[in-house]
DNA sequence: AACATATTATCGTCATACGATTGGACTTGT
DNA sequence: ACAAGTCCAATCGTATGACGATAATATGTT
């Protein structure tokens, strides 16, 4: 965690506009404030703006500093992008966008990985589901196999802006699991759910394995959608805020 | 043009990474190379090389260089990569990953338009849509307008993600234009397509909306499905890649 | 032949200087 | 007092030079 100063600072000033620390429009602190502030050399601070650049969050200018972008212009697809989000906390908005998403993305996914998925792509998500399935019976790391799982099937599908948003529906996964786990059986239940996924994707039925992951994903939906409206009160989920440093 | 040295850097290396002239897990010249290739100091030439690495194109470490990352790592919603790859020249394989990409996803945007649109996204589409006929009955720009339309009803579904995609299926859209001019009518023959979808919307009819959309990407289907059959024997569709300078 | 060590190519970071751009202040003329 | 043109200064953009850190390769030793 010590290592790495350029990773270190891209994540810290990410995190920050993600997190909303500067209003949208505003300016950053100037480049040599941030210099003080994150310790670091004006080298690491140019070339972490432009990395944040390059990910649509913020944009510079001589004398008018560094602005940060409105949220459609950030690129939302992007693994960082997400990740900072979820650490900051995810929005109501921001999973329903999210679930959305999925209902959109996964079910066609499942009908094109049912007709192109190759042996090396079951044999893969079968590997993933064991660990799924050895996580609930002898405990383990259930999530970790779970995300394979899916980042599996729409790999399976054959196509790269599908395989590409394993890692933001990543973030929804995730979420559900913290859900999932706090009620009776947690994520046992949903076991042989997944199973009827794979099996309609080995034996080649796309509908079939678009009916059984309709029905994950509404059971997952659900289960959201209970904690949204019971957590209204709640401005956001997800892990808090890491504390940022001073101004 | 003569303007922007980190801008032109970034397209330069980027193009050529998308480009393929650099083989996927091989290195690019020592950063002093580069220099003197294009010009440029070393921070130029760093500064541009952290933006690939932010867009997920390359990988730098010491003593290994700057290597090309294998291409699902790239981020293929990222604009400037869809761009490059545009100028580079669509393959076969990547037009039909955004085919399936648009049959995904426009259908399920239409639905959610004809929800959620507000009366200014309504207004906006309509404005490009006007742009449209007039482009066809007195000449004119009529790609922008098309595209414009088209991002007017991904942004009206109200979805951050989905708003996001209309940059990458611009460039199947462009594609799609680029067939359609070359046939008698042209453009014209779809833009009653294109007004059925826009009244649906506005009279708040998913499913009409989304049988709407759906002759409409059909149509360009076929039209792509044609030409890459009769072609085969061409590797690549599009703009010819612009020549890169010296090894 | 296997392992430990030294070498070295390459990126990573720092420091400094000056050019380029642009928003805002200032001046000037009416 | 107001408008228009001019100037100034804040901030990013680019260039240069130096040294540290890392890891692949070569070298040497047992």
């Amino acid at each position: 965690m010590i290592k790495n100063v350029h990773g270190n600072t891209v994540d810290h000033l990410g995190e920050a506009v993600v997190a909303g620390r500067y209003a949208v429009g505003a300016s950053l602190p100037p480049e040599p404030l941030l210099c003080v502030e994150l310790g670091v050399s004006r080298t690491v601070v140019r070339e972490a703006v432009k990395s944040l650049v390059a990910k649509g969050l913020i944009s510079t200018g001589p004398r008018v500093g560094t602005r940060v972008m409105p949220e459609e212009h950030w690129n939302w697809f992007d693994p960082d992008v997400v990740a900072w989000q979820s650490k900051t906390g995810l929005t109501p908005g921001f999973l329903r966008d999210l679930q959305d998403l999925r209902r959109v993305v996964e079910p066609a996914a499942m009908r094109l990985a049912a007709e192109r998925a190759s042996a090396a792509d079951i044999a893969d998500i079968e590997a993933a589901f064991a660990g799924m399935t050895q996580a609930v019976h002898s405990g383990g790391d259930y999530i970790t196999h779970d995300l394979r799982f899916h980042q599996g099937l729409l790999r399976a599908s054959g196509n790269r802006m599908l395989q590409q948003m394993s890692k933001v529906l990543g973030a929804l996964l995730r979420t559900s699991f913290e859900i999932s786990t706090s009620r009776p059986d947690g994520p046992g239940a949903s076991l042989h759910l997944h199973r009827a996924v794979l099996d309609a994707v080995i034996a080649h039925q796309p509908d079939a394995a678009e009916t059984a992951i309709r029905v994950l994903i509404d059971g997952a939906h659900d289960d959201i959608e209970k904690v949204l409206a019971s957590r209204r009160h709640l401005p956001k989920l997800g892990k808090p805020a890491s504390q940022l440093k001073a101004a």
